[in-house]
RNA sequence: GCCGACGUGGCGGAACUGGCAGACGCGAUAGACUUAGGAUCUAUUACCGCAAGGUGUGGAGGUUCGAGUCCUCUCGUCGGCACCA
């Protein structure tokens, strides 16, 4: 046995053990409270790096973390392992999609191996397979049953290099481009699937006050969703059309003095006046080709033209011009607005430009009641004028008051409006599970029967340059027979999102492939149901916030929707999210080939071993802040590794010591070490329990310098060291398994560390014998005062004032007052 | 424009409910051991000062015996949203 620190050696070692035992097998124990530990799945690239180990090795040392404090952890892995990249691959190579895709989850299962997680392998799914993405088609097809997911036509957000339409979700920034390629995106009017998560949207806002998720997430989702109260109120037409507008103001109703319809409003065509009918309709076609660029930034100067139409203002009869614009927009609302100039910042500009009238029906917080220089748009200061029976009521409150008036008069409700848009979930692309649909020439619209899924993608699939899907072009997929006229029919070519693959995939872990080959049933059960009612919801996920309006909003989405229809009895599919900073490159640049700056993980654990990776990603700092790799600063938890291991295997060969055993002085340092290590358990227990790991570790290397230190004492040897240098190791144990198994068996141990339990810190063993009190004239420290821990206060000002040093400054002057902390200081105030 | 987070040594970062600012690590300096050292060990290392001492947590105020921590304003960096009525 090699007696130096050679993690080349000892990691595939442990690795292989680890594996032969069967160490991680997650398999159900009603003996034990479960815990689940997931973090986001890795898209199989091919080549995992720096980034990955950042997310899982310290979810990893959570998990591990968890199980010696008696839990029965699951700690899966998985591949979200449709999407764009393998089709790309495929159109270059001329080769099938899951010939690479499969190539690159063989190397990433090889690397993942290398971190020493404990993956439970036996729960790994893959969602391109095709026992996997049945039950996508299963949950799309109960979508479908229940109303939830549905087919429009509709304007929709298309990007030209990925080649197909996106959700609202993933266009991202002002330029409007796509989350994964950074193209700007382009508006098409196309008939696209869509699932009805806006029917969720008060339970999404209202349930994130149930989770432990970070505040940075719940606020992204509550304004992501924008939740709007207000009201609808009825105008009318000259031609006695109702014209419905939503106002998060109704107490401003006296001061519209316009209305403002989207350019695709239906009721423009109508309310047109011949005279205005050219420039209405020349608007429009602008603003349609707009669309197609882009419908402008916010910034942009207002533009529109009157109608030639008049509206009656429900609240005072009177007539008003209506004007359409394109800073009104269809998709929100009704398409239609009151404007109020003068106390809305939009129709403020608008009346400015086309010399529209402004008229105040709210005071400024002066009671100025003249003309406006701005819109005031305060909800809390002023009260209402020119608003007929509301005159002189304050504006706090004044929303709630005009709704109910509205109410009782029949002119108007309290509503509520959401920025956020159903999830468009069709993908005109070929690798990715196929939407169930069938169009039949008689029958319409026809979802694929339960029993004939999966709708297989085909494996002769024949990629052509163009970019567009083969699964359009492939006959023998796309010609079909009606299944329920058995007439001339044609499948549906578009292909799911793989969100929605990853919005369940927390499910499919607990018994992947369950039910393989199988038909399917509308009342099947997507997993094993006893197993999901031991291991469901997940108790703790890790990932990156980047997902925080993507998949964290879908799967929440997914969840509500699976427990309506009955597959699930709970609301949230994660109790605890944690937010995993990002891993930049030693330049303090987000890692990227072109910048030269990637640090290759596979390079770096030859070098150091897996247990320095990790530890060292650990000890960076705040596990959600991230920060820069600094090729320099590993070396010292590399360092420290080897320290331990000088610790461990030299010193135990030490001849015993001078000092007689059992001397004052051997008492002393003994009970000094036994402090010290319930002080450093209780630290790092607190640190991994919040994943503090950076200042775990830190009393980790404060500890073993305090046993480096001691090697030579009369403590070596002693009962309390081995305790000490036992309880370092299942200390270290989460973080760096490997070694500390090595060790944990080299001190004559048999059964592997990561089976045992964790050390219990004593906090009576942790008191300090004597504490230093600070003593401060002016707040400043003049002089310190070693004590025993709880010395009254009379006594420590005592022993303060008698001390030379605050005698000196005091300079024979009186006190004016002096403050007393025990155990911490004696602040002395002078003149 | 709105919302949110963050600004601490040369660097990454510590600091519980306000109570010794800089734990731990990197780097640096000096020394030891070495044929050698980019290995290891020992010591020092916030800044100014020979010292006594003084100054320091982006900046300016404030509360307090006492502020990195609380309050107000301000500057900077990053992230999200952006004509949402």
């Amino acid at each position: 046995m090699s007696n130096k620190y050679s993690p080349a050696e000892i990691e595939p070692k442990w690795q292989q053990i680890w594996e032969e035992q069967q160490l991680y097998r997650a398999t159900e124990d009603p003996e034990r409270p479960k815990w689940y530990a997931l973090t986001m799945l890795p898209y199989p690239s091919g080549d995992l790096h720096t980034g990955h180990w950042y997310a899982y090795t310290p979810s990893d040392a959570g998990a591990r973390y968890r199980r010696m404090n008696g839990y029965n952890v699951l700690f899966p892995i998985g591949f979200d392992a449709f999407g764009l990249p393998a089709e790309n691959a495929a159109i270059k190579r001329g080769a099938h999609p899951v010939t690479w895709t499969y190539a690159n989850i063989e190397q990433m299962r090889t690397q993942l191996r290398r971190m020493g997680a404990m993956w439970a392998w036996e729960h790994e799914a893959v969602s391109c397979d095709p026992e996997y993405y049945k039950w996508s088609q299963w949950f799309f097809r109960k979508f479908y049953d229940a109303g939830i997911a549905y087919r429009e036509y509709a304007p929709v957000d298309f990007c030209p290099t990925c080649n197909t339409t996106l959700a609202r979700e993933q266009v991202w920034g002002d330029d409007r481009h796509c989350e994964r390629c950074g193209t700007p995106v382009i508006k098409k009017n196309l008939e696209q699937w869509k699932f009805r998560i806006t029917s969720y949207a008060d339970e999404l806002i209202d349930m994130l006050n149930n989770i432990d998720w970070p505040e940075r997430v719940k606020v992204m989702q509550t304004n992501w969703i924008g939740r709007s109260y207000g009201a609808e109120v009825t105008f009318r037409t000259e031609q006695g059309d109702a014209l419905e507008i939503f106002t998060t103001r109704p107490d401003t109703l006296w001061g519209a003095t316009f209305m403002v319809l989207a350019p695709e409003h239906p009721l423009v065509g109508s309310v047109t006046s011949d005279a205005q009918r050219a420039a209405v309709e020349a608007y429009q076609e602008q603003a349609s080709r707009m669309d197609e660029i882009q419908r402008g930034a916010a910034d942009k100067e207002k533009t529109g033209v009157f109608t030639g139409g008049y509206a009656i203002n429900p609240v005072n009869d009177e007539q008003i011009p209506i004007w359409i614009a394109d800073y009104v927009m269809m998709g929100y609302g009704t398409g239609a607005i009151m404007a109020v100039p003068a106390h809305d910042e939009r129709d403020f500009a608008f009346a400015t430009k086309y010399g529209l009238e402004i008229r105040r029906v709210i005071t400024g917080p002066d009671g100025a009641t003249g003309p406006l220089e701005a819109a005031y748009d305060s909800k809390d200061t002023g009260e209402m004028i020119n608003s007929g029976p509301f005159d002189g009521t304050p504006v706090k409150g004044a929303v709630g008051k005009v709704t109910e008036w509205l109410e009782a008069n029949e002119l108007g409700r309290g509503a509520v409006n959401y920025r956020l848009r159903d999830w468009l979930i069709s993908r005109q692309r070929m690798w990715g599970a196929p939407i169930p649909i069938v169009y039949c020439e008689t029958c319409g619209v026809v979802p694929v029967p339960y029993e004939d899924l999966p709708v297989l993608l085909p494996d002769d699939a024949e990629f052509k340059p163009t970019g567009e899907s083969p699964l359009k072009y492939h006959e023998g997929f796309r010609y079909v027979k009606c299944p329920t006229c058995g007439g001339d029919a044609e499948r549906e070519t578009d292909t799911m999102d793989t969100f929605m693959c990853s919005s369940w995939y927390q499910y499919a872990y607990i018994s992947p492939y369950w039910k393989s080959g199988e038909p399917l049933k509308a009342d099947d059960m997507p997993w094993e149901k006893e197993k999901g009612d031991y291991w469901l919801p997940v108790d703790q996920y890790t990932g990156g916030i980047e997902h925080a309006t993507m998949h964290l909003l879908y799967t929440r989405f997914f969840t509500k929707a699976l427990r309506d229809l009955g597959v699930v009895d709970f609301d949230e599919p994660m109790q605890r999210l944690f937010n995993q900073g990002m891993i930049l490159g030693p330049d303090g640049e987000k890692m990227s080939k072109s910048r030269g700056n990637v640090i290759n993980p596979d390079e770096v654990v030859d070098r150091y071993g897996a247990d320095t990776v990790r530890g060292y990603l650990m000890f960076i700092g705040p596990w959600d802040q991230g920060g820069p790799w600094d090729p320099q600063a590993i070396e010292g938890v590399h360092r420290f590794l080897h320290r331990v291991w000088a610790v461990v295997t030299e010193d135990v060969q030490l001849e015993k010591p001078l000092l007689d055993a059992g001397s004052a002085v051997d008492a002393a340092q003994e009970r000094a070490l036994e402090r010290k290590l319930h002080q450093t358990i209780l630290k790092v227990t607190d640190d991994i329990e919040n994943f503090r790991f950076n200042t775990a570790i830190a009393a980790m290397m404060e500890f073993n310098n305090t046993l480096y230190k001691a090697r030579e004492t009369g403590v070596v040897n002693t009962v309390i060291w081995n305790q000490a240098v036992r309880d370092l190791m299942l200390m270290m144990a989460p973080i760096f398994p490997h070694i500390a198994d090595e060790l944990w068996h080299r001190q004559g141990n048999t059964s592997s560390v990561h089976r045992q339990r964790w050390p219990i810190g004593d906090p009576e063993k942790a008191r300090e014998e004597e504490i230093i009190v600070v003593v401060q004239i002016n707040g400043k420290v003049r002089d310190k005062l070693a004590v025993a821990p709880g010395t009254p206060g009379e006594e420590l000002e005592r022993q303060a004032l008698a001390l030379s040093n605050i005698v000196k400054w005091m300079d024979g002057k009186q006190a004016r007052k002096i403050i007393v902390v025990p155990d911490k200081l004696v602040n002395i105030v002078m003149g």
